[in-house]
DNA sequence: TTTCCAATTGAAAATGGATTTCAATTAAAA
DNA sequence: TTTTAATTGAAATCCATTTTCAATTGGAAA
């Protein structure tokens, strides 16, 4: 365990949800510049490696990265500011199982996400159109 | 309409669904090789403008094209062999649409992702470990 | 037709996030 | 300590995607 590693694990759980590498990398430079990008990059993968993060892929070329948490959620996501939001998977995941039973289908987890345009950026384009 | 463009079209409407750029490149060259990567690549994007296609990503990286049909549908994503199947989300999209409904939020489509274990991957493995 | 222009093409280069290489450093086991 | 395997930082590489650009071509206008 090295100072950088520790400093990486760190900056990721207090960044909380959704967070790129560039993000992380950012964080942990604000506190030590001499910190390398692969060093943080190679520890956010640890962090998914044991399990206490995982990969979202929207799409937009970049990976981002959530913590395992107890609950499974899912993702709204705008494609106009690009912000990720969570909602509780619970209601969802007994179809979705069934689904995968009846395919003969082994799942390990689900990816739902919701795209399109959240309240504030309906309201900005609104605006401007008028 | 140049006939490159009428051979992409045609190529990806008989290769049917999760059709990478490559996938697509080859058919288009099996049947003339002087249509260059960025053609078949353009117009492929141009059948997402149309909307006759939706880009699928499950982030392995590339990115796969779905035909855009009258029903939508979620995956299952076998991670051992990359496989995609299909099942209808006609079910679920109600829980979906409400989800989106309590947040504020205007949803354009869904998509709907089981990762896992394929029933002939989990076969083939456990034939391996005897 | 013939002329013309905007759209399209193919090859090559650029882009950009993800990943690997490698020599130097360092944690921690012996 | 001494040793060794793991970790680090910088730079290079990878690779799918996207753009550039000069040449070509489809199709509208004359």
């Amino acid at each position: 365990m090295t100072p950088q590693r520790e400093l990486v694990f760190r900056s990721f759980f207090e960044l909380g949800q959704h967070v790129s590498v560039d993000e992380l990398y950012d964080r942990v430079r604000a506190i030590d510049k001499s910190v390398g990008y692969s060093t943080v990059w190679r520890n956010l993968k640890l962090i998914c490696d044991v399990g206490l993060a995982r990969e979202v892929n929207v799409g937009d070329g970049v990976t981002r990265y959530d913590r395992v948490t107890k609950k499974p959620h899912g993702h709204l996501y705008c494609v106009s500011c690009k912000k990720l939001v969570e909602f509780d998977l619970e209601k969802l995941a007994g179809g979705l199982a069934e689904v995968a039973n009846r395919e003969d289908f082994e799942f390990e987890n689900f990816k739902v996400e919701i795209e399109g345009n959240c309240k504030s950026c309906r309201q900005k384009s609104a605006k401007e159109a008028s």
